[in-house]
DNA sequence: TCTTAACCGAGACGGTACGTCGCGTCTTTTG
DNA sequence: CAAAAGACGCGACGTACCGTCTCGGTTAAGA
């Protein structure tokens, strides 16, 4: 197998980070069709040559881009169902309002609807996001605050569904009084005798 | 004054029509930005400049084509607040799976995030699609089933949130379980003595 | 045959008027190739329609209001041919310095160059201009500062030419030095025994 | 520093004849005002994008086509100012007769009435048609036959004025009789003590 | 150390799409 | 029935971006 192994060239890492890193800036202003690789090439000071070099395509690199922007906030351990799902879902609300990836991510489920590589990282990005909910849901389950015959992922949907519909379809305020209802929700549904 | 009544060119009509159905079409493969002047003036046969001539902008037309893709259900009247929503619910996951609009939407929602009147449009087409559940609500509100001081839009968010979740986020099958599961939360919720 | 005859609405010559008007005003500014006629029309508030109906074409419009350029100077009778001929030319060059003319009759020429109407059309207007020169080689002939087989025409290409030449070929200033050198050189030519 | 020297892509050259040749072909056939750009880049094969790359704007390569029509006859050599004359004269009445540049350069006239960009190309154009009369006006002051104190350009303009009026304004024939006289008139005129 | 191969920038190139303008024809309604 | 209003198809304009390509120059590795 000869060379290979660790021939990483400095400038190739250098090309790539410039790259990605104003790739990831238009991404984060424009949304997904929003960036131009002209654009990214003229700012980045890297040439289009090397970029096409690096990444087969426009969406390659825009999959590679958005993979950053996942900010996974760490699940909390508050010793109850109902403290662990309100800390998680007020984070989630305040990104929601603030993290630039709430703008842009409308623009990746877009693009996964049609396209199969985006579809995949999407995937990716979404289970990285619910991770902390997976945690907290199985402390809960171990606490014996939900039934074990109780499904996580209907809970999931259950508790951050509402807020991404405030977000990007209905667009309301999310305030405290909501995310603790939603809670107040889930708590209440995790513990019920199934309704069948 | 001048102008008035009735003086509507047949031709006007035509060329609209021809124009609305073909950016429909595209509309519906391949959603918002897969919808080219160029081509949509080629195989509709109507040139572009009239295409310009009554639509002052590609966003513009893209609105008007949009608003065709409602197909708002009638709300049901089954007596109960469950039945109600079961069937409401049923009825847009059905859709969610088959309805052309289901791939479309994403591509207007992120639209939506940069574009003023693309917004005012989808919040148009989503009071829309969401008329029926204010319906279902009074209905219920009115039997008692929802107390006094519930707000419905919370309840609305916490039914169709799931739905939306799975469809777009999560791309889960949304099987009838999860729809009665839904319902029963929500009925449970409204009844239910309000947390604080 | 009834009606007919003499019928020459009041509307017609109206819009005519407009039409001409703003034709020879864009003309003026513009040239030729500067005249539009959807401007024509919502500049002089006569539709396209109607502009048609009294034109056949863009160039039978150019054609008419071109027509109207022609501002032809008096035939001067100072006595002499010498003096004839610089009041003429002097008010050439004046003309050729300030007229609106001055600068659209460049296009007209190039527009000749390849259709036949405005060809014709630019002989007439030409023909008018040098009618006064004609008078003026007419009177001298009869005082016999012309020799009788000497061709006017080529008193009046020798005459012209080089005016014409400074305005638009050389663009150098007529001063009136140089108009009384041509009208010297003239008179000279003119009473000279012929060269053969 | 960097770039430096000979990295000229063999394509630029090739693009540029390709769209200077046709570019070149439509003026001479339809005047400035026939030469398109879509037709240039579909015919010559060469794409609207690269033709806009190497010319700034439509103007830029219209000058840069217009450039290429001067073909300068060589200054005579015939030992007297009328022999020389006769010549150049005869030499400028075939090319204004059958050269293609004559019957575009009324449409370099007419654009140059109002883009200044194309006056300077015309100016350099005319002083290259010139240049040849201007040698033969020297080599004359030398041997005397033209008085020191006769401006050369007042000469230039009847020698040429007279043709080009003839050519382009009053559309007559320019036989070898009128050139003669021409130059008669000139040698005249060139030896004649000042009218003042 | 010196090749030599990989890497790089600059940018040409053919496409396709954008939104605007002018032309000359056609249709409909008004005075 | 002329006029006004304006729809219509056509084709040109100049710009933006895509993904491919050619061209020389630079840099890092291994022989």
């Amino acid at each position: 197998m000869a060379k290979t192994f660790k021939n990483m060239d400095k400038r190739v890492e250098r090309s790539k980070a410039a790259v990605l890193r104003e790739t990831y800036r238009q991404l984060s202003k424009n949304g997904i069709s929003g960036v131009s690789i002209d654009v990214v090439s003229r700012t980045s000071g890297v040439s289009k040559t090397t970029i096409y070099r690096h990444w087969p395509s426009r969406s390659a690199l825009l999959i590679d881009a958005c993979s950053r922007l996942a900010s996974v906030p760490m699940a909390p351990d508050t010793g109850s169902l109902r403290g662990d799902l309100c800390k998680l879902l007020k984070e989630l609300a305040s990104q929601l309002e603030t993290a630039n990836w709430s703008a842009v991510y409308p623009s990746i489920i877009d693009a996964a609807e049609r396209d199969s590589e985006i579809r995949i990282m999407q995937a990716a990005l979404h289970k990285a996001f619910m991770a902390p909910f997976g945690t907290v849901f199985n402390l809960a389950k171990n606490r014996g605050e939900i039934r074990s015959n109780k499904a996580t992922t209907a809970l999931l949907a259950t508790s951050v569904g509402p807020l991404f519909y405030r977000r990007w379809f209905s667009r309301e305020k999310i305030d405290g009084q909501f995310v603790e209802a939603i809670a107040e929700t889930i708590v209440q549904t995790a513990y019920a005798r199934s309704t069948k």
